[in-house]
DNA sequence: ATGGTTGTGCGACAA
């Protein structure tokens, strides 16, 4: 059983390179971000007719997430309960007996600014969630774009990004947060190596250069990595023509 | 590099 965490960047672009993902890498869970399209023009039809079972929670122009299963998908939540939030950024389900959140976390623009704010305060409001979650949930997955390097080691050069977005105090604290609630870093868990990215910017080759960083996450509770085998990062996407500027990751379970 | 690129949607804004 796999399942894999990808955002997008544009679903409507990207829905070639979904729909081949899909089939080569067999994954059975697909958590989606930045679809950057309202439900109305979710391709549902399109992966209903592949064999995939769709929930999808979108708007126009930005943001959006969506889980794109093999099997049945149960119980589903938009957004994060009890907290106002006009951005569509969380759905959550429960599959093969396997809650499922899925997030797009605030990217934050710089540290100091009115999204950072934003991005703190939701991060506070998703851990409550997490923490509400896990106690009527043993088996958890979280996934998803967390725009958080957790150590330096996700970085390609740590002393750039000291105290910046993505790296700032407050934002690894609140990554710790998700730590202490019992959650493991699946991908830190079989794979300690540096120079591991999720994320490369579309300026200045940073692709081709190997300057990335690792952002995109898949968290579990201690009764998933039980049944964890491997989690690795599969950059081939990020060859593609016309590419998203995140790849995937992967989580392999019993 | 206070630049650079991509996406949405057609001018900015977000990332």
């Amino acid at each position: 059983m796999q399942i894999a965490t990808w955002n997008v960047n544009s679903l409507k672009v990207r829905l070639p390179q979904v729909i081949d993902w899909l089939q080569t890498s067999n994954c059975d869970i697909l958590a989606l971000q930045e679809l950057k399209q309202d439900n109305d023009n979710f391709p549902l039809k399109e992966l209903n007719e592949l064999g995939f079972h769709c929930a999808f929670n979108g708007q126009k122009t930005y943001n959006g997430v969506a889980l794109i299963s093999k099997h049945p998908i149960h119980n589903i939540t938009m957004d994060i309960p009890n907290y106002t939030d006009v951005q569509k950024r969380v759905i959550s389900a429960t599959i093969n007996d396997i809650r499922i959140i899925c997030a797009y976390v605030v990217n934050g623009e710089s540290v100091g600014s009115d999204k950072y704010s934003y991005k703190l305060e939701w991060l506070n409001q998703f851990h409550n969630y997490i923490e509400t979650t896990l106690e009527k949930n043993e088996k958890l997955v979280v996934l998803g774009d967390f725009n958080i390097a957790p150590n330096d080691i996700d970085v390609y050069d740590p002393l750039a990004f000291a105290e910046q977005i993505l790296c700032s105090t407050p934002e690894r604290m609140a990554w710790n947060n998700f730590i202490t609630l019992g959650l493991h870093d699946s991908f830190r868990l079989f794979n300690q190596e540096p120079r591991q990215y999720s994320w490369w910017d579309y300026r200045n080759f940073a692709f081709k250069r190997k300057l990335g960083v690792r952002i995109d996450h898949i968290l579990i509770s201690e009764e998933v990595r039980q049944l964890a085998l491997k989690c690795e990062i599969d950059i081939t996407p990020r060859r593609n023509e016309r590419p998203s500027d995140h790849t995937p990751v992967v989580i392999t379970l019993k």
